[in-house]
DNA sequence: GCAAAAGTGTTACAATTACACCCATGC
DNA sequence: GCATGGGTGTAATTGTAACACTTTTGC
């Protein structure tokens, strides 16, 4: 039997969050050739006796406080033999989602990039964070996974400005908070915010009841009324 | 800069049928240690200079027409250092479908077994098969996923066998004809069944206006009017 | 005619969107 | 008081489920 072919293996995080009503993804500045200057992903390569989503968090935490990232999950892996000009190395993608009330502190090679109008990123990372927002869309939509991009705790108004720039389309505010109650993904707290100087009445003040992603939505057709779960 | 390491790779395929009412799964015995005489996932290692779809069909193709296969997409890869006792060994799995009305030759050692009272597969295959379930279960819901499950002409009776194997619930012939006639998934032929020996209106014979997945039902909640795309 | 199987009409129900209106605050 | 922003009431709309009924066949 023939020695059977290896190959380096790398992890990468599209990290992402939501800051003044603009989606960002944490990338890196690559200081050497191939790709010198352009901004990619974080990650690294796969440690012996490593399992990929340990590996990741290793390599992240030289670039955010890994406590800070509420949600990770895997996206894909990435096989083209051509993906790095270098050698060949297989990838696997992770979403990370940051709340947007936490300020990570970044090392100066590293920043938050709007992904609108992103400049061309180096490798294939621009078409995997194409995957992570299509991923994220998505499970918006069907799951409780906005608590990983929400503060703790927000009004309704702050919430909405997290859906719109996560979606990328106008989301009502009045819905948005009658879909999430009626799902039990958000509640009220006693507390309420003092209006702003322009007056207005005080917002109430709400939080995810989880920290945990759960599926509120699953199965939309086809369900016969017994297989309800609400 | 040191070197760095390297890892063995595999491809495995998860690929499902409906027959008789019953979800199957394709499977191969093992003949050797470990886990002699158990199930286990059809594939292989992965080639240099390979991609991973096309190394799942090159070792697919020895265990079926890959012609056959209607859909295939990436599942999730697997990095449990311990997932294999004998050394360390990365897998990606990959979802693929079977149409009910081909009959797809199978080597000797290989054979489709029913997903439900299914013998403990060896390796991490047992949790593989049931992420490749859950994929299936939820893109039968809100995408044309269908087709790749369905033979190429199909009444609705039978199709509706088909989303009952796959899906685990019963579901109503009248609501499913109607559901996916409305999305456009679905349209009737001219083509009339000979009703049976006992009797009963004949058929009508429908079939899956693509050959390709499509989302019929994005982003179900948040969504203005506006952007509908039916 | 009668049983069987397929398909349609219709109603009921649930989820969601849209929008008018009311509430609570600062100035 | 009135502008401002937050929240609720309610109607309109849509999509789906349930089920009775009609259609079309074999015997």
């Amino acid at each position: 039997m023939r020695a059977q072919p290896t190959y380096r293996h790398e992890v990468l995080a599209v990290v992402l969050r939501v800051r003044a009503g603009h989606l960002e993804v944490l990338l890196w500045r690559r200081a050497r050739d191939p790709f010198a200057g352009r901004w990619v992903l974080p990650g690294g390569d796969l440690g012996p006796d490593e399992r990929l989503g340990a590996s990741l968090a290793r390599h992240l935490a030289e670039k955010v406080d890994v406590r800070e990232i509420a949600h990770l999950e895997q996206l894909e892996t990435r096989s083209d033999p051509d993906r790095d000009p270098r050698y060949r190395v297989l990838a696997t993608a992770y979403l990370g989602l940051v709340p947007s009330d936490v300020e990570p502190a970044v090392p100066p090679d590293t920043a938050w990039q709007g992904v609108e109008r992103l400049p061309e990123p180096g490798f294939d990372h621009g078409s995997i964070i194409d995957s992570a927002r299509a991923r994220l869309r998505a499970k918006l939509s069907y799951t409780t996974i906005g608590f990983a991009l929400a503060p703790a705790q927000f009004t309704i108004a702050e919430l909405r400005e997290v859906y719109v720039a996560a979606l990328g389309h106008q989301v009502s505010a009045t819905n948005l908070q009658r879909v999430l109650l009626r799902r039990g993904a958000i509640e009220q707290t006693p507390a309420r915010l003092a209006s702003s100087a322009s007056g207005g009445r005080p917002a109430a003040v709400y939080r995810f009841r989880g920290r945990q992603l759960e599926v509120t939505d699953a199965f939309p057709a086809f369900r016969p009324r017994g297989a309800h779960h609400h």
